[in-house]
DNA sequence: CGAGGCGTTGATCGTGGTCAAGCGCAGTGG
DNA sequence: CCACTGCGCTTGACCACGATCAACGCCTCG
């Protein structure tokens, strides 16, 4: 009942559903490895860790909306958020999911440029923006892992826009598979057995694709023995060289 | 006579037509207030030009290539330069063009994500990458003056990918004239009769369309008279209001 | 046991791709 | 000086991939 009490809570009152000011967790941080506190020693971890609470969201808590103040920035220690813009019209992009070790929030302007959601019960860090870059001026790391983190996505950004623009429905959801698996081996998971912690309209609204698409594409790999679609969001990379094959160089 | 003899050379040689290594031209550059330049007074100036050379492309040539060594940073100070992704068959992306005062180069990788070419005559400050780090252990204004740079490219990289995922190609051609004509307003120059230098089939392979596409839905937009076609790659947004609900939010 | 959400599948439609031809313009050579 | 060549752009006819519209099965939740 306490659970289910609390996932009600995380809808109704929507961005934050639990947060504590948590003394100096980071220590036994398991994605500490991979986000922006990963270049500090110990004292410094107690000192990012004074300006850090922490956040949980429910399956389907919007974290932030485009437009709004752009308060704080995150990392994501359990759970996938997805990123997402819309047209005034309702059509949907999702411009990125992230998993435990990711940072978002990164946006030099005053307002966010995207809304972001938890796919699945999520927990983050949340620092506030002025006090990381007061922070900032102190630890010029802390600047130099966020300038090597916009990089990445930059990149991964450019990779996704030749998605969108260039690949095929089929080579799309090869892609799309081949990069879960990468993220997931990424941070120390099973690569093969994937996780698909998000519904079809999501990965839909990822690829450029309706939800109709991605199922009958899904279906038409199985069928063809490509993968394996398994109990609980699970998906399993058959053939992983036929896989790589379609993507076409991912 | 001369002038067409180093247009020749530039077709032939590649990458590099011509460079010089300038004592201190950046206190006469044009473009210095929106490029990495910016928070510098001249003392730092000096420092920074210590390091640079300029480079001059002819139209067409390349500067550099994914997957190559990435040795150099870059700053566009005139002329217009695409950048590029290539499936292997061939299908291309242009993930964005550049103009005067705009920034290249960011990788955080050692090899280059994407390709870079001139569109037009360009004018480039070249940096190598070791000696700009080097320079931002001194100057952290230019390590923040990047992140800053790499942030709204993230932010730009998202409204493409809202563009290449969900747009029509109507939608899509709308949005691509008026963001050219607000880059054009950007760098102070006219926002209205906006010069299109790049060719329909770059047009298309930016915004994921044909080249074929791309001009029917320029000859209906005229038809309408929404838009105008002038001489000399000009075109003028006639109605830019209706460009505008065209467009969707952009 | 009923309701609603998500995923799958089928039938049909339409946007944008493909294939092909022709035009205009610039550069080249006779 | 002017045909010739080649490229970029446009236009037309047709096609196909993925969208749309619709129905249904399954599972979870109430």
């Amino acid at each position: 009942m306490a659970v289910f009490d609390y996932e009600q809570v995380s809808k109704l009152a929507p961005a934050v559903a639990r947060e504590q000011r948590d003394r100096s967790p980071c220590s036994a941080c398991s994605v500490r490895g991979m986000t922006i506190c990963a270049p500090l020693d110990s004292q410094e971890l107690t000192q990012i860790s004074a300006i850090m609470s922490s956040v949980e969201l429910g399956a389907g808590a919007p974290l932030f909306d485009e437009g709004e103040q752009a308060g704080n920035v995150f990392n994501v220690t359990s759970g996938t958020i997805k990123v997402y813009k819309l047209l005034p019209d309702g059509r949907r992009q999702v411009t990125g999911f992230l998993f435990p070790g990711d940072f978002l929030g990164l946006a030099r302007q005053e307002t966010y440029a995207f809304s972001a959601e938890a796919v699945t019960l999520s927990l983050l860090c949340r620092f506030p923006r002025h006090k990381l870059e007061a922070l900032m001026q102190r630890l010029p790391k802390i600047e130099q892992r966020l300038l090597s983190i916009a990089s990445n996505e930059l990149v991964a950004a450019q990779e996704q826009m030749l998605l969108l623009g260039r690949k095929t429905a089929r080579e799309k959801t090869a892609s799309f598979l081949l990069m879960l698996s990468k993220r997931s081996r990424q941070r120390g998971q099973a690569g093969d057995p994937v996780t698909v912690p998000m519904s079809r309209t999501d990965i839909g609204d990822y690829l450029g694709l309706t939800t109709e698409t991605v199922s009958r594409t899904f279906t038409q790999l199985k069928q063809e023995g490509t993968i394996k679609l398994l109990p609980n969001h699970q998906v399993s990379l058959a053939r992983r060289d036929v896989l790589e094959e379609i993507a076409g160089g991912f």
